[in-house]
Formats: C-alpha cells, sequence, structure tokens
DNA sequence: TTTTATGTAGACCGGTCTGTATATTTAAAG
DNA sequence: CTTTAAATATACAGACCGGTCTACATAAAA
C-alpha cells in the first residue's frame, strides 16, 4: 500500500514548500530548521541533502517565491484589462487583492533585506533581482502604453508599489491600496 | 582621580545609546546582549537593572528613537520653508539628506515590524504609533497648507515616503527621494 | 565610620540553533 | 534475489542565546 505520510510530491519540493510558507508567514530568523523539517514530515539529513545550508534554503526560497509571485501578478493584471494603461492602473486593484489574502505579511523581499541585513547574503541578491524584474515589468507597461519618459514613470509607479506593501502590512489592511490607485491616476492624468 | 571607562553618561543612557546604534545597524535579532554590554563597557547586571529584558529594551529602543527622528525631521523641514505647502516638498529634500547619511539602513519601525513579526509584541505597537505620528504630521502640513481633502492628500504622502524609505535603502542608494518628490510635485500640482 | 545603593566581573543555567554522524529502513533497478 | 540509492530516525557536537546568581568594588549618604 502506499505510504500513509503526505510522501506524494518529492522531497524536495516539500521542504521548499513548507520553508516557503513559514519563512514568509514568520520570518527567516524566526523559523528554525527543526520547524521546518518537523512540519514538512522530513528527515534532517533529508534537507541538508538538497540544501547545503540554511542560507542555501533561504535563497533557493526566495528565488522560487519570485518566480511563482511575478507569474502570479502579471498574469491577473492582464486578466483586467488588455490596454497597458488600464494595466498600469489595475496593478493597484491586483495588490489590493494580493493585500486581502488571509496570509499577506508584506513583501517577502523588503523583509528579506531587513532580516539578513547583510548584502552580501545570498538571499540579499535574490531580492534585489526581484525588485529589478518588477521595475521591469512597469516599464514594459509603461512603454507600451507610449508614456513619455516610461523611465520615471516605471520608477514613480515602483515608489507607489513598494509604499503601498509597507503601508498595508503595518496597518493590517488593504487600503493603502485603492489610495495607491488615485496617485497612479493622478500621475497618469497629467499626463495628457 | 575619575573613572578611566567612558563613565561619563549614566549607565542606562549608554546601553539605549549602543542598543539604538546596533539595532538598527544590524537588526535587532542580529545583535545579542552580550554584544551591547560589551561594547558599552557595562555589566550585564546593570542591564537587567534598568531593563527587564531585552524586549524591554527593544521597546526603550523604538520609543526614544521615534521621538528623537521625528524631532530632527520636523525640525529641519522647518528650515527649509515656512510656506506649508513648500514644507511638503521638503520633505523629500529631507528624506534625502537622511538617505545620504552613512549609516542609513531604512526605517527602524518598518524594520522592527519585519523582524519582530508578532503585533503583540511591545515593539510592534510602538512602531505602528510612530507610523502614525508621521501621518498627524503630514496632516498638519496639508491643512496648513488648505489643501482639499487634506486626509487623503496625507495618505497619498505616507505611502510616498515609505515607498522612497524602503526603495532607497534596498538599492544603497537616494534617488528615491529626488523621484518622490517629482510625484509629490504632481499631486499638488493637480489640485490647482 | 557605617550603611546603602549602584555598578562590575564572571561564572553559570537551561534552552535553542545549525550542522554532522551513524545506523536503519525503504524501494526501485540490476 | 541482490545491489544500490534515497530517505528515515536519532543522537550528538559546538556555538550562542537570554537571563540569573554570587561576590566584590566603589562612593555617596547617614
Amino acid at each position: 500500500m502506499t505510504k500513509l505520510t503526505s510522501s506524494r510530491k518529492p522531497v524536495r519540493d516539500r521542504i521548499l514548500e513548507k520553508a516557503s510558507e513559514l519563512f514568509y508567514q514568520e520570518g527567516i530568523q524566526n523559523v528554525g530548521i527543526d520547524r521546518i523539517i518537523s512540519e514538512s514530515g522530513v528527515a534532517k539529513m533529508s534537507l541538508y541533502n538538497h540544501f547545503k545550508s540554511k542560507d542555501a534554503l533561504i535563497e533557493a526560497f526566495l528565488r522560487q517565491r519570485g518566480e511563482s509571485w511575478r507569474a502570479w501578478f502579471i498574469e491577473t493584471v492582464a486578466q483586467h484589462s488588455s490596454d497597458p494603461k488600464e494595466r498600469l492602473l489595475a496593478i493597484f486593484d491586483v495588490l489590493q487583492l494580493w493585500f486581502e489574502a488571509p496570509d499577506f505579511r508584506g513583501c517577502a523581499f523588503i523583509n528579506a533585506t531587513v532580516e539578513l541585513a547583510k548584502p552580501n547574503h545570498p538571499g540579499y541578491q535574490a531580492a534585489l533581482e526581484h525588485q529589478q524584474a518588477v521595475y521591469a515589468y512597469i516599464l514594459d507597461l509603461a512603454q507600451a502604453a507610449g508614456i513619455t519618459d516610461p523611465e520615471l514613470l516605471a520608477r514613480q509607479f515602483l515608489l507607489l508599489v513598494q509604499g503601498s506593501i509597507v503601508v498595508a502590512m503595518m496597518e493590517g489592511n488593504s487600503i493603502a491600496a485603492a489610495q495607491g490607485k488615485t496617485v497612479a491616476s493622478a500621475l497618469l492624468g497629467s499626463r495628457e
């Protein structure tokens, strides 16, 4: 008969999945290796077989989360509209959806830079690359929308996005998203 | 003769001073009690004589830093201009000054909420109160400037301020301040 | 001078942390 | 059936953590 434990998925995936959940939810430093292995039902040696250290696991967590978050975000924005300019505004509708998720606890990458503190940590670089990727995505939208000086607008939007995330996290509600959208509207409107 | 050690200032002040420096610079969780006592030249029992626990020390650090930061910020903005509307823009000039300080490592209160994670931590509430105080200050300026719907503008500015801080911290430079100011200008301009 | 308060020095405690070593089981491939 | 690779369970090392305890030094107040 098949195993009773939840060992359907490969061991590595189960470790990374549980680590992602705990790291994001409770903070990287507040979650120990023992928590991860016990809650994912895996032996400690299996973890160190797939990841050479906790730092390596942290980096894997950040890189995987970066990819999946951006995929979700870009896809959801695309579903809101096909017009680039409308998509720029839809960014804040999608942010609001995110903020309202019960497990929302801010941006994993901002949080990681705060917690890891040292810029030479492998996870720190992953966080920077994520922020660059988000900027590149907004820049794409701005260029597709025919905005003059799209780089400036993308940077302005980046500030608004990050500001909304931080305020939403600290306050524990989603009203920052709608307020960010009003600023975004003003920025787009002042260019016509 | 007077003591050779740097025991000019009261013990409690020396502890709090060094704790503030280390907590902000390297992160609360990355700094242990032993570091604080050794670098401030104080006995461990003295620390626990003045603060009942590390958590209490963290809270004291945040409350003291909140007061002194806001005092510096408000004063420096005031020096930039006496006109309320110009002061709203000067916010971002002062932010830039802050970002360029060699020891800048983001907002101690955002960082604290990320690190402490648990909203029932005594330091978490202190961080929320700081954010409220900053909002109240911006609201004051907006009202003095005769802005219509000053509450909305203050919230919009709060997003910009927090966004600028986060981006400046992650990137390690101060260009987010000037870009935040362009958004602030657009917001004020679109109201005339 | 004696008392009292404050600070120092350092050992020490229980607990937790990351990471390793070892011995055993499982299961698939030959 | 045998071999081989992967996962398990568990003990353990070594460091570090927050926090307590005790013994001693200092200095001002009585």
